[in-house]
DNA sequence: CGATACTTTGACGTTTGCGTTAACGTTGAT
DNA sequence: ATCAACGTTAACGCAAACGTCAAAGTATCG
């Protein structure tokens, strides 16, 4: 079972983009760029999608679809992410402790700056969001209106 | 005054793109794809923008940086814009009623649907942005970790 | 082994959203 | 009247982000 969790856990490129619902072409551009790193591949040479390649790709398509990055922005913003991935993997403490301190301030840096655009565009949605309404508000006095209007053509004298 | 209100209202094409913080390229290019009405004009065929074009370029605006529309998806949700205006300048109520509160009842319904993906957008993005908080600390942990280390090397044995 | 479904690497095509001249007309100040 | 600053249309250009074949290899099931 322990080899079948393995197995189970990669996906062919195919369910990969169905399950992340993009497409097989988007996933091969996005590796083509550098922002998938290149996927591990079967002996046929298929590749081979891992959980964290899909939460990669989940990442990818918020940084999109919900910041506007361009796929060059995300790239750099992912960067941040290797840096985590490449100083827990790096226990080995021969490289020089103050360049890593660099790195994690940097990808540190990077993360603020999300956090930041994430906050103003909060904002901004929060108070476009206001003015959504106000505009509901009124197509329901405008609706009921010409609701009225209508009304008191059909029913001329009946009621009173 | 009336008038010098009424001149000074207009912007030409550099002033408005300046304001809007868009090039004029892109004021031609919205007029030219239906995103705008086409804006009034001097005698030498100069174009003038109103208030409302402003108003409306700021929405614009909106739709693309924030919510990620495509300046079709933009078009079609204008639309609903200008049935509220429409309706506002036919209050001869000779065209039925009836017409009138299915147009509005569409835009009211484009309306909504705003509405819900800014709704749906935000929690996603509040979701985002506990996630951030998370790295955030994660990063924060890491690095005082390293500087900890660092201070032991720079300080041997000094303090003890 | 064969059929069928899936994948691979090119390579060219397409759409969107403007940028960038070019050639020429308009305005406004001096 | 002229000059600089601003505007006009038309046309071509372009990068991003994929879409869409084509030709070939691989997997899997019976």
């Amino acid at each position: 079972m322990d080899e079948k969790t393995r197995v189970e856990a990669y996906l062919q490129i195919g369910e990969a983009a169905d399950r992340a619902k993009l497409t097989q072409r988007t996933l091969r551009y996005y590796e083509e760029k550098g922002l998938l790193k290149p996927p591990d591949r079967m002996d046929g040479g298929f590749r081979l999608y891992s959980g964290d390649d899909m939460e990669r790709l989940e990442r990818i398509k918020q940084f999109k679809e919900l910041l506007g990055f361009s796929l060059a922005e995300i790239k750099e913003m992912l960067e941040a992410d290797d840096v985590r991935e490449q100083i827990k993997s790096e226990w080995r403490k021969e490289a020089d402790a103050s360049e890593k301190i660099e790195k994690i301030r940097k990808s540190r840096g990077l993360t603020l700056q999300q956090l930041a655009l994430i906050d103003t565009k909060m904002e901004k949605m929060a108070t476009m969001r206001a003015v959504i309404m106000e505009r509901l508000a009124r197509y329901d006095t405008l609706e009921r209106q010409w609701q009225e209007q209508l009304d008191e053509a059909v029913v001329p004298a009946s009621v009173s």
